[in-house]
DNA sequence: AAGTGGTCTAGACCACGCG
DNA sequence: GCGTGGTCTAGACCACTTG
């Protein structure tokens, strides 16, 4: 049902985490691919392309696709991601609070960065993470009404985006996130378990829609601590 | 001299970073994209999802190529990029001290993370990096002798990445990357002008060449305050 | 010389949005 | 129904690596 070079590719993934193809092997060359799965040869390469992307596999021309060490880092957790996802791919499990819900017209400091009409409703979740019985994440979200008409304590415990993806069938596409560290806030110690720590790691993101509306901006506070963001990169080739 | 869907993207996306195309406005349709360039559509189509890729375009089936909004925050500076590349971007300028130059057999920390033989030497640069005239980041690179044989005050003082890939004609393909917040160190506090700050935003990478072989480890930390990691980033449709 | 990946082309059919 | 992007195919030529 899906398409086939993503079932390839999910079939090669697959693989290379399986240990099947192991660090430093030769994947099956472009033209053995092809018979294996019996697709043209352009298939196989958007399939590789993505292994790429995504640091499962590196090409070299003329001699062939070697596959990566995909474990010298635990595996990248950027892109867009659920924390309910978050948890599952690393394995954990995590406790969620929801604190508040409320749906309002929102302060000064939001409305300017949501770019929302006058007096646009947006619904305001602040959620606190819990870790080995601490908590050490709050995350303050902020959705456009107009997208999501109803929400309740049941869909923010469990996830949003689960809900929004797969109840409400709205298409998240891209974010645009920043991470700084700040000062900690009256509301950080409010609702974190902050110890000694005098300063937070804010994520902050703004999510949009394939139609490229804006329809969610999130500020993510963490305990510094247990904050760690991985990532995988290609170099640039591009000439400017 | 570049390829063509290279020569197409770059100048698409100069032509969005003129304001030629704005947001929200569409690009030609690939069809007319096509005639525009003298291309097949193929072409056209890479040309494209470098620019969906790197946050430029979102496509819409049915509709056409909307351009995004490139300026909501400050342009992603993630990626493989060299400190010099990204005082360029950023349009500032940074002053770098060479505080140490030296090629030594690595402390066994470093030694284990770099994978080297029992007695390889590497190349140990210490590099502070001066903005309004305070010491704000500490970049501690080590660097694999075998493919580097000789590093010199000047170099390190201009650009690393420049003399690797423009001299040596080394291949920089990928890095992993991790960020994390961390308790300050007698270093840190010998080479940065701290302030009163306690903790440093430390970002630790590895640098790959296109033949998979490691041949960087870098330390890079910062004073919290004048830390930004900017980021865009598609959400997965991959279903696994 | 043979095999690998990299670029480019031409054409087909499908799914989606809109009038 | 038409134009849009999404997928897939078949074939050509090139650049690079290896024996």
């Amino acid at each position: 049902m899906n398409n086939k070079y993503i079932t390839i590719y999910n079939d090669l993934a697959e693989q290379i985490k399986n240990g099947y193809y192991k660090t430093n092997d030769l994947l099956p060359s472009e033209n053995e691919l092809m018979k294996m799965y019996n697709v043209s040869r352009d298939t196989i390469r958007k399939s590789l392309n993505i292994l790429t992307q995504e640091g499962y596999i590196q090409k070299a021309q003329g001699k062939g696709s070697f596959v990566l060490d995909i474990n010298r880092f635990a595996f990248p957790v950027s892109g867009v991601v659920s924390f309910k996802e978050l948890g599952k791919r690393l394995g954990k499990s995590f406790d969620t609070d929801v604190k508040i819900l409320e749906c309002v017209i929102p302060e000064k400091n939001i409305y300017k960065g949501l770019n929302v009409e006058k007096n646009e409703k947006v619904w305001k979740v602040f959620r606190t993470r819990k870790i080995d019985n601490e908590n050490i994440i709050l995350d303050k979200d902020y959705i456009l009404q107009k997208f999501v008409n109803n929400l309740t304590y049941d869909i923010c415990k469990n996830s949003l985006y689960e809900y929004i993806e797969g109840n409400l069938n709205l298409k998240i596409a891209y974010a645009k996130k920043q991470i700084t560290v700040e000062k900690v806030t009256e509301e950080d110690k409010q609702y974190l378990d902050l110890n000694e720590y005098d300063t937070v790691v804010v994520v902050r993101s703004y999510t949009y829609l394939e139609d490229t509306n804006l329809f969610q901006y999130t500020e993510s506070r963490h305990r510094p601590d247990k904050f760690v963001f991985v990532d995988f990169a290609r170099r640039n080739k591009i000439k400017t």
